[in-house]
DNA sequence: ACCTGAACACCGTTCAAGT
DNA sequence: ACCTGAACACCGTTCAAGT
């Protein structure tokens, strides 16, 4: 009745794809995605860059793996909104707040179609459609086009994160971007430069529900 | 009265950041992403890589450069719709058919974030959407909105394309997603079974179009 | 079975030297 | 001003050799 497995725990360090996972993340959030690397993940591990390679094919499917590891939690439980509509806005929320706590996963997203996470984040969707009374036919299209609004958010959060410098607020990324959008050529951007002041103080997160409701607004449009 | 400039046309092989940018094109869209590297890049242009970096930058700006030049084609005209939801769904179109013809830009688009292509496209769809006659605070949603479901799409199409062996067609792909969500834990994937028939005959361009419409539904429903 | 770490085949980028 | 191409500082990945 020996609490320990046969000699893998013998020390706490033992190799695993677990154990792997966890300090890529680890990395991830830390060093941002240009700081994962062989070298250094084994270094940390206190091994070689082979010994990885028994544990994990590749680079690929780590990134893989870090991904599906941190949405997991976001994606474990059932979504507790009283309506299929707040269901659905808890569950991009829920992604939406991933991706700003590890900007990584925003671009593993927006990179790596039909990959687990993805397709869990479609299922829960999906289900939510289902509930919302339309004709069956527009489910899959529903569910298709919030997976992808969600995952082009995604990308370009994680792409705002990566250009930004370490010392660089939020706002004075806005603030910068507002200017830069004030300053375009009238007669080629007049909407742009329309909308520019706005952009200063607006909520990311807001602006992403709003979209969401968008898309919510047609599809109960068709009941 | 010399028709040639100075002398740098004397041969027409002078470089130029046109013609890198010309040859990167060709380069990514006969070698895909990983097919554009300096040294193939230069040799191309009987030249050495550090010659590229005369030009150019770096490789990322090299990479917003072709983006650029491919889609300012696309973008050049005026959509000619009809209704303003006619010209959103032709710029929609416009930069869909663009990334299924060169992959390499849906990966660009979901990359990078407030790039002057992106900018441009959301001028487009900005413009109509004030056409659309709904209340002028829900403008910049509306056009973010469309943006990021474009751009998610973009990402998404990029992904399929590059996880594809280059004798697959369309429908193999479909045939075996279609056979992959068929097979899902019938207990944790219940909405992707029911849906997965649907995958194997639907067509990808419909979908997106529908997409947009449910967010130009969300959109006019505001009125 | 699992780990080690040197070695391989690449990258992007720099830079002294040329014209 | 522009080009050349060797060299630098990295990568991901492999693999013979160890335990």
């Amino acid at each position: 009745m020996a609490t320990r497995t046969r000699h893998t725990d013998r020390r706490g360090d033992a190799l695993s794809k677990e154990r792997i996972v966890e300090a890529a993340v680890d990395l991830l959030d830390e060093a941002g995605e240009s700081g994962l690397t062989f070298r250094v993940l084994s270094a940390q591990l206190k091994t070689g860059p082979g010994a990885i390679y028994w544990h994990v094919a590749n680079k690929s499917e780590l990134l893989v793996a870090a991904t599906d590891a941190v949405l997991a939690g976001v994606l474990a439980a059932d979504p507790a909104g009283a309506t299929p509509e707040n269901a659905i806005r808890e569950v991009a929320l829920g992604v939406f707040d991933a991706i700003d706590a590890h900007p990584w996963i925003g671009t593993q997203l927006a990179r790596v179609a039909s990959q687990s996470a993805a397709l869990r984040i479609f299922e829960r969707l999906g289900r939510q459609i289902q509930a919302l009374g339309v004709p069956e036919t527009a489910h899959f299209d529903a569910a298709s086009a919030l997976l992808n609004y969600i995952l082009g958010v995604a990308g370009q959060n994680a792409a705002n994160a990566r250009s930004q410098d370490p010392g660089t607020t939020r706002l004075d990324v806005l603030g910068a971007e507002s200017e830069l959008w004030a300053s375009l050529d009238p007669a080629e951007f007049p909407f742009t430069r329309t909308v520019a002041p706005q952009l200063r103080d607006h909520d990311d997160r807001e602006q992403f529900l709003a979209g969401v409701d968008l898309i919510l607004g047609g599809v109960t449009g068709l009941r």
